[in-house]
DNA sequence: AAATGACTATGCAAAAAGACATAGCGAACA
DNA sequence: TGTTCGCTATGTCTTTTTGCATAGTCATTT
């Protein structure tokens, strides 16, 4: 899956321009139109649905690399928001320039469609989570994913990365409460299973934790570039 | 979105040929290497997802036009199984056939993309109801979504769709117990918001029950047909 | 140095959901 | 015609998770 000289010319002059956002920013708002299409290039960023009385779901993390934006161009309205959680630096395309894409560079248009179906995994994964892993089990998984995750992307330092989200990222993303949340946490850390301080999450031993979390992905593999 | 002659007459010879299933079958093995694509054409299926002690989360149900086994084709092995609920019949693609389609049909890869997108949409709104919404709010949800689904794809009888799954799938599908999603079912049911017999489930109405669920997705839209 | 604010921590009572047990019901089958 | 089987139904008891209250910590501001 590597890009020719000519595709990689073709996502530059597609990539109309980057734009940086704070932390705590609305990249799309759920329930209105959106215009454009992104490329995460560095920072965190998560996507949610909310509840009319407020209750909200993280329905996924997003790395650098990931894609932010996809479906929303298929449909009216996003039914979903995006928001950061560190400040971003954000690719932007331009909204009529994916059919063009798909037209001229069709295996460009194959790597955007291989990238959603990764996502979606994340999103199965969560799903299975959330629906049958019991408090301990979910938040085992959570850890173990991302710092898969941030591993493959070449972003974990040994057996610690970055850890920009707080408890109640957590909770609203595992179906939990924030103190459930908070006291799985805390049973798992004094466990030794991992540790969180300064930003960062340090992991002792992930097989461990993904024996406990029941978690047994296939390696993710190195994504196309886009 | 329309397709052209000359693109209906590529699908037509990209589809090797067509399968029936009996109901209760495995179209995909968990775990497994897949090597096929395939769209529903008639009857349900479902995506699953396991854990190691048995405990199965229903991903998302698959009804008449939705795609089985994309993202499969794009990892080695499948992350989710996939099994049929009722008889099906399916269409199935060549493994080879979907780089084929990207390079020389991109309107259809476009068609692809877009499909995929609206079942995460699907997916999405699972994660909300199994992370944040209660054990009445999730069946009434259910219910709704999938008679609306029936609605949009011509397969809804007035009020009343067919309905070929069972207390079992439903729990697995919301990640509730069987025992409370039956006890949850029938007090919906007194409260006079829906029939369910015979394999058929009638909604008496619908805004109603999408009101208890607090439930308001867009009108879904007419798909590309592939 | 005090004040503020965002986040984390923890005890206790309440509610939601689960587990187990048992029963009923209708279709398929011998 | 009785038996088995898969599914639905419901009562009781237990566990898990939540909600609320209160406190501690740490960085930032005044």
């Amino acid at each position: 899956m590597k890009n020719s000289d000519e595709e990689i010319a073709f996502i530059q002059q597609f990539k109309t321009r980057s734009l940086a956002l704070p932390a705590g920013a609305v990249i799309i708002n759920e329930g209105l139109p959106s215009e454009d299409l992104y490329t995460l290039y560095s920072g965190w960023a998560f996507r949610f649905k909310t509840l009319s009385d407020g209750r909200r779901q993280i329905l996924n993390f997003l790395l650098p690399g990931d894609f932010v934006g996809l479906q929303e161009k298929m449909a009216d309205v996003s039914p979903h928001g995006v928001a950061t959680i560190t400040e971003v630096s954000l690719c932007r395309f331009a909204r009529s320039g994916l059919w063009e894409l798909y037209r001229s560079h069709p295996g460009l248009g194959y790597d955007v469609t291989w990238i959603a179906a990764n996502q979606k995994d994340v999103i199965d994964e969560n799903l299975l989570s959330v629906g049958r892993r019991n408090a301990t089990e979910r938040v085992a998984t959570l850890l173990v994913q991302l710092y898969k995750r941030m591993k493959v992307i070449g972003l974990a330092n040994g057996s610690t990365i970055d850890f920009p989200i707080n408890q109640q990222h957590i909770a609203d993303s595992l179906g939990l409460s924030l103190v459930h949340t908070n006291k799985t946490l805390r049973r798992l850390m004094k466990m030794g299973f991992h540790e969180i301080s300064g930003g960062k999450l340090t992991v002792h031993n992930p097989a461990a934790l993904e024996r406990v979390a029941d978690y047994y992905a296939a390696e993710e593999r190195v994504r196309p570039l886009i």
